[in-house]
RNA sequence: GCCCGGGUGGUGGAAUGGCAGACACGGAGGUCUCAAAAACCUCUGGGGGAAACCUCGUGCGGGUUCGACUCCCGCCCCGGGCACCA
């Protein structure tokens, strides 16, 4: 029976200060070392910190100890992305400012970081709503402002009314809702400030194939978000009022050229700048403006309803078809987008769902078609508006087929990226008439805030020169702290902020009052951990050289399009202008999942929240840790158990039971020095094998299925103090388990293995600071090996034998084992997998 | 509708094409104890059997293979993302 009593408090109050004296977590540039850069997403100072935190802070921690001892220079940082408007909410309730809110909820969570034991560098911390911080965020939009990838513009925007804000596409989320407090969005037409991501659209698409360590889900995710779409610009020509062709032309974007021969209509979106011209005056303007006043009428909410009505007009004007000079109807349709493409479409209702739809409401011409599907009706020879009597249609085709009823280009294959398509192009192109044209359905990020706790915009509105940038010399824009949020000011209320004078005439001028997107914040902060004191610049180059990119990212899912995308982005950009060369900011990320009680989200709101703090008040931190790593794969949703972390805490009692008794055994000397005994040699070799489990499953997260090994090294260790009597158990072997287990499990269980460490195991420094393990392949290797004997592919037996038998000899020595069930038949094969099975094959 | 994930005991979860269910939780029984707790030991997928052992079994149906949770084809269900993007 052991006197060693497991006191997780104790343990963990004491080394983590005494780790904080010592400095050990310094992260140092240029130590001839190679660096490893891991980063967990920073996070939101929103209150006391949750199980998601625990979780997605504890692998990082995991993952940056286990390299430094696999002797990496490691740089983990932590900071706080702590502008936004919660902080704001927050303190409104609370009567205060959100600056008061936001640096109180910092040191708390600082105080749990310390607390939960996480292994970060406090000298490079940074909070984005710092002046220091943030200054230089205004510095990186003065330097795209210079490169043109800044612009203020008028545009139909998301308008969240109850955040009272504008909102970037990518935060629109679900049913048009806002992504912070779920309110159904708005469109507001409204000048706003816009980073031109689309600018980058390709290069964002191209690189995602330069990342193989990042899980397929979210590529495909950003990559759908990007939305690439290749195909043609064609220019039909605009009939007058009496249908005779003018010079004019309207363009329209097509992924499918090669069904030009069917379109039977012309479409153009309700906001299409031609509309009002064309039925000004006429017959149609009633019906045509109605369809447009709907339009501008229909909300989001309407728009959420499933599949809506489409609503459209006859506008009594037609254009001319440039490959067949057919005329069209142009008709107003409110499917059709103004912002995607050239917001006019041509319609072919016999290839495309929508206006197949549209056609059959409105009794617009369908045929002919011009892509048929194999073993299909052809309709050939079918003319404009004419419906083949027998033909009960059912819908549009937009596969791949034969293109028919269509001129010089049929019995070509038509459908996307054919050939058929390629040659309608090309005639357009030769004529003028078209292009090959890419679409992209990202829209450039819209970063402006109507909303005081943020960035504020550097610029500078001046009657007579226009939007004028802040001298960069003038940085920083200083958020004014004086501000009475809880009456709802924000800084277009404060003439002290906004009056100012033009950097360019000099004479009396406006600051933009509007903040930007927290998301800009969040969109470099990793390169500032890099060089966070650097007063001079964001980040030297020479730093963000030495440890960009990050080589482990790790954070939520609900991150896969905004915030990686963005951040991309500005490194594409960061690097453009020179200030350091990786194009890409996160070689690997590991996206951890959520923690859940009885299958649901915890969340304060649902009131089933399990608080950390209590965890770690009862069990200690590394209990916690353990246990969190344990009960899932870090990407996969994980169901939270009470019981299974009384379990872990069982295992780690076990754990500190066996190295104290071990070492006090060593102490004594009651043992021999060395047995080389078979449960000695079991013991050892079960070592070399966890050793090497480890530190593969650790390489692939697989965090789960690490400590499942521990836990079996553990339990071989307590079988073989079980089986082999006090006094005589190998004291070496024991030593070398005792200690080999406390390495492996320092990443995991920080505090208990520092304690065993240097406390029980006479460490003289850090168990941090020793050197993983390394494991002797051969020692792996068993003397005897136990093998499966299949018969036609059902285990009928088990042989064990020399682990150095020839296959012969492995043969007949299997084949004596199933006996009974191979005798009398005629033996048709037999396989034999080294170390695994013989797998015989018999007749009948 | 399209695109991703996922479906394995009572539960969380293991299995480079090679003995399905490692490890853990829960459960049953036991040792120690006056007793309890703790600790330790044994058993624990279903069905059959006293046992040896047999048999079924990884959402469903096929296929490839000596051998399939794993690969291929066709479905079903659950979760997520996108969605009138021409």
């Amino acid at each position: 029976m052991s006197e060693f009593v497991y006191d997780p408090i104790r343990i963990e109050e004491c080394w983590q200060a005494a780790w904080e004296s010592e400095g050990l977590y310094h992260a140092a540039e240029n130590t001839g070392k190679p660096k490893k850069y891991v980063l967990e997403m920073f996070p939101y100072p929103s209150g006391d910190i949750h199980m998601g935190h625990v979780r997605n802070y504890t692998i990082g921690d995991v993952i940056a100890r286990q390299a430094s001892m696999a002797g990496f220079e490691v740089l983990h940082p932590i900071g706080w992305d702590a502008f936004g408007l919660p902080a704001e909410n927050a303190a409104i309730k609370s009567d205060s400012h959100p600056a008061t809110w936001t640096y109180a909820n910092i040191e708390k969570q600082a105080a749990s970081f310390k607390r939960m034991g996480f292994s970060y560098d406090w000298d490079r911390t940074v909070k984005s709503c710092d002046v220091d911080y943030y200054r230089w965020g205004q510095w990186i939009f003065l330097k795209m402002w210079e490169r043109d990838l800044v612009e203020r513009k008028s545009s139909p925007v998301n308008w969240c009314p109850s955040c009272k804000t504008v909102l970037a596409n990518e935060q629109v989320v679900g049913d048009s809702q806002c992504w912070r407090c779920k309110s159904t969005v708005e469109k507001r037409e409204l000048e706003q400030w816009f980073f031109k991501i689309t600018n980058y659209a390709q290069q964002l698409l191209d690189d995602l194939d330069d990342l193989p360590g990042w899980p397929e889900r979210v590529k495909t995710m950003q990559a759908n978000w990007i939305g690439r779409s290749e195909g043609a610009e064609v220019d039909f020509t605009l009939c007058d009022v009496d249908g005779e062709p003018t010079d004019e032309r309207i363009t329209v974007f097509t992924t499918r050229p090669d069904t030009l021969f069917g379109c039977t209509f012309f479409l153009l979106a309700p906001e299409h700048p031609l509309v009002a011209r064309l039925v000004a005056g006429t017959e149609y303007a009633e019906a045509v403006n109605a369809v447009v006043a709907s339009a501008a009428r229909e909300t989001a909410v309407e728009r959420q309803l499933g599949e809506r009505t489409k609503h459209g007009a006859f506008t009594g004007r037609f254009v001319e078809n440039p490959v067949n000079g057919q005329k069209v109807p142009i008709w107003v349709a409110d499917y059709v987008l103004m912002d995607y493409g050239t917001g006019a479409v041509m319609a072919v209702p016999s290839g495309d769902e929508r206006d197949f739809g549209f056609a059959r409401q409105y009794g617009l011409p369908i045929v002919p078609v011009v892509v048929a599907e194999e073993d299909a009706p052809r309709y050939e020879g079918a003319v404009l508006g004419e419906v083949p009597q027998e033909v009960d249609w059912a819908e549009a085709y937009n596969g791949p087929g034969v293109m028919i009823n269509s001129g010089e280009f049929s019995g070509m294959t038509g459908g996307k990226a054919s050939e058929g398509m390629n040659a309608v192009t090309a005639w357009l192109s030769q004529r003028g008439r078209g292009r090959e044209s890419i679409n992209f359905r990202l829209r450039d990020w819209l970063i402006s805030r109507q909303r005081y706790w943020g960035n504020p915009i550097p610029a500078i509105h001046c009657p007579d020169c226009g939007l004028v940038p802040v001298p960069i010399e003038d940085l920083p824009v200083v958020l004014p702290m004086d501000i009475d949020i809880c009456k709802g000011e924000t800084l277009a209320d404060h003439p002290e902020f906004y009056e100012t004078t033009c950097p360019s005439c000099g004479g009396a001028a406006k600051r933009e009052t509007d903040t930007m997107d927290t998301f800009t914040c969040s969109s470099w902060y990793y390169l500032r951990y890099t060089d966070a004191k650097n007063d001079s610049l964001p980040f030297s180059a020479d730093n963000a050289n030495y440890w960009m990119p990050v080589d482990q990212y790790i954070g939520g899912i609900e991150h896969a399009i905004l915030h990686l995308l963005y951040s991309r982005f500005f490194t594409k950009v960061l690097a453009d202008m020179g200030m350091m060369t990786a194009r890409e900011p996160f070689t690997n990320l590991l996206t951890q999942g959520m923690v859940k009680l009885d299958g649901a989200t915890m969340s304060k709101s649902r009131g089933n929240v399990v608080a950390p703090e209590d965890m770690i008040a009862k069990y200690g931190c590394d209990t916690l840790r353990a246990y969190i790593l344990f009960m899932a794969p870090p990407d996969k949703d994980l169901e939270w158990s009470f019981e299974g972390l009384e379990g872990m805490f069982r295992f780690l009692s076990r754990v500190w039971r066996f190295v104290g008794d071990v070492a006090d055994e060593v102490a004594t000397g009651n043992g021999v020095a060395a047995s080389g005994d078979t449960a000695a040699k079991k013991l050892h070799r079960e070592m070399h094998r966890v050793i090497a489990k480890v530190t593969d499953d650790v390489a692939r997260f697989q965090f789960n299925t690490a400590i499942s090994a521990l836990m079996e090294l553990t339990n071989s260790a307590y079988e073989y103090r079980r089986e082999v009597a006090e006094g005589t158990r190998d004291l070496a072997l024991m030593r070398d388990v005792a200690e080999t287990l406390t390495l492996l499990l320092a990443p995991f269980i920080p505090h208990m293995c520092e304690e065993l460490w240097r406390v029980s195991l006479g460490g003289t420094k850090s168990v941090h600071l020793e050197a993983w393990p390394p494991y002797d392949p051969s020692a792996c290797l068993a003397d005897e090996v136990e093998l499966a004997v299949q018969v036609n592919g059902k285990v009928r037996g088990k042989v064990i034998v020399p682990a150095d038998l020839g296959e012969e000899d492995i043969i007949a020595v299997a084949l004596e084992a199933v006996g009974p069930h191979i005798e009398g038949k005629e033996i048709k094969k037999v396989v034999v997998v080294a170390g695994k099975l013989v797998s015989v094959v018999v007749a009948g």
